[in-house]
DNA sequence: GGCGCAATAT
DNA sequence: CATATTGCGC
């Protein structure tokens, strides 16, 4: 492939300016001054964190706004849990990736962990890289596996391209490449075959593309990175390196998504121009990201997703069958969703967000409604189940790519290689740019932890 | 040819 | 309703 340094973007910005700010993240760690560091290192890194030191309170957390969390950062070491419990809990109630972070250095525990569904597991101590990559794994859910047993079903399956699943691995820094991108074929098979009992399946018409949350994601990643201002159709495409995605697609999207915008802007100088300041100190990243929940979703049957859902609770495989499941009352909020600006979340309690552009000073304010966006589409109840329904969403796809074409009816369904590498840097020392005594202090521990390999204040 | 936009079709 | 397609001006 052509080595085109494709993207030439400028991902050194600022502090965070090379991945997504806001991501939230729930950080369950009994030992006070471990969730302190943590904290203020995932902090750092712009993230948004929540903490909680026993694992009941973890779970309630996520029980009442599992929505506002986007990944799960935990010790296995609770005191009213044990080892694997967590992951087993939260793994039934939530679908949300779960990192372990774990002074466990043996390979059972290691093991134990990823085999109850971590995403990824970290060694303490953890380092600036493990923290600065979390975020990817906001774009693929834990793979369940079978958390009751008979484990290995599909670990390299058969001869799928499939798989990708070295987010940040054991190595943060060095995995990030990225797999190939296997030849594009459209696969649309499987459909003239006279599906028996199905329904309908019409010959592959046009098929419709559905916007879910991951096709989102990658569309929102994709104009992040290039910024508001370069995020034209084609390099959206190319950056979002979706086989069988199409310009038109973008396009389409593309406009739909700058009427949104543009509708929230104008909706916002209106209700309230007060005393906003625009201080765009924060440099924050493209708005909206996770699209979590948002109009974008379709209507379908609750109990069609139901089921999806369920069965994507006990089997991995079932995943498949979701990627268009579509959210169907889903909870209110709008095309922000999840990933909102951290500094923007943080101010949200005020009720406005300050979300601005990467490459731009552009800063816009959004008004939201506890914590939520309302301005858009149907509200929601805020049962469980949406949550959940939402996380499932987002993240199955993630895990497997299955990206969907087609109506509910007819749809194709093909996996999603990785996004087109960031043009990240790699690691070109460091992003961070401390600016508060906090990050400093945070910098020089982190510096003792490195250099100190006794250091057992994480245990 | 690409892009943005609006109208129109599905 | 969400998305696709088309046509027009840039």
């Amino acid at each position: 492939m052509s080595s085109e340094q494709v993207l030439s973007v400028e991902v050194t910005e600022n502090n965070a300016g090379s991945f997504p700010i806001g991501v939230r993240i729930l950080v369950v760690e009994s030992d006070p001054t471990c969730l302190r560091i943590v904290s203020k290192m995932l902090q750092a890194f712009g993230y948004e964190v929540t903490t909680a030191t026993r694992a009941t309170d973890a779970l309630r957390i996520l029980r009442e706004k599992e929505d506002e969390i986007n990944l799960i950062l935990t010790e296995t070491h609770l005191p009213d849990m044990d080892q694997y419990e967590i992951l087993e809990t939260v793994g039934k109630l939530s679908s949300l990736p779960i990192v372990v972070f774990s002074a466990d250095n043996n390979e059972s525990a290691m093991l134990g962990c990823l085999y109850k569904g971590a995403a990824l597991y970290l060694m303490k101590p953890v380092i600036k890289n493990d923290v600065k990559n979390l975020w990817q794994l906001t774009f693929r859910t834990k793979i369940k596996k079978a958390v009751s047993g008979e484990g290995s079903n599909s670990f390299h399956g058969g001869s799928s391209e499939e798989n990708a699943s070295s987010l940040t691995g054991g190595n943060p820094s060095s995995t990030m490449g990225m797999t190939d991108q296997k030849g594009k074929r459209k696969e649309l098979e499987e459909t003239d075959k006279d599906d028996k009992d199905n329904k309908n399946l019409t010959v592959p018409k046009k098929q419709k593309l559905v916007w879910t949350n991951e096709l989102h994601n990658r569309f929102l990643q994709a104009i992040r990175i290039l910024g508001i201002d370069g995020a034209h159709p084609k390099k959206i495409l190319q950056h979002m390196n979706v086989p069988g995605l199409k310009k038109e697609n973008v396009s389409s999207h593309l406009q739909k998504y700058r009427l949104y915008l543009k509708r929230e802007q104008d909706a916002m100088q209106k209700t309230m121009i007060r005393d906003c300041h625009p201080s765009s100190t924060f440099n924050l990243q493209g708005g909206f990201s996770q699209y979590t929940n948002s109009q974008f979703f379709m209507t379908a049957s609750q109990s069609e997703y139901r089921n999806n859902f369920q069965n994507n609770l006990s089997s991995p495989m079932s995943a498949h069958s979701l990627g268009s499941v579509h959210s169907p009352t889903h909870v209110n909020s709008n095309y922000n969703g999840i990933l909102i600006p951290n500094y923007g979340q943080v101010a949200s309690q005020s009720k406005q967000l300050y979300t601005s552009y990467p490459n731009s000073n552009h800063t816009e304010i959004m008004t939201v409604t506890d914590g939520n966006f309302s301005s858009f589409g149907q509200k929601g109840n805020h049962s469980v189940e949406e949550h959940l329904n939402q996380g499932t969403a987002l993240s199955n796809i993630g895990t497997h790519g299955p990206t969907f074409l087609g109506n509910s009816q007819q749809q194709v369904q093909f996996p999603l290689p990785q996004p087109q590498p960031l043009p990240e840097k790699e690691d070109e020392s460091d992003i961070l740019d401390i600016a508060t005594v906090e990050e400093l202090e945070l910098l020089l521990m982190e510096k003792e932890f490195l250099e100190d390999p006794n250091n057992d204040l994480w245990l």
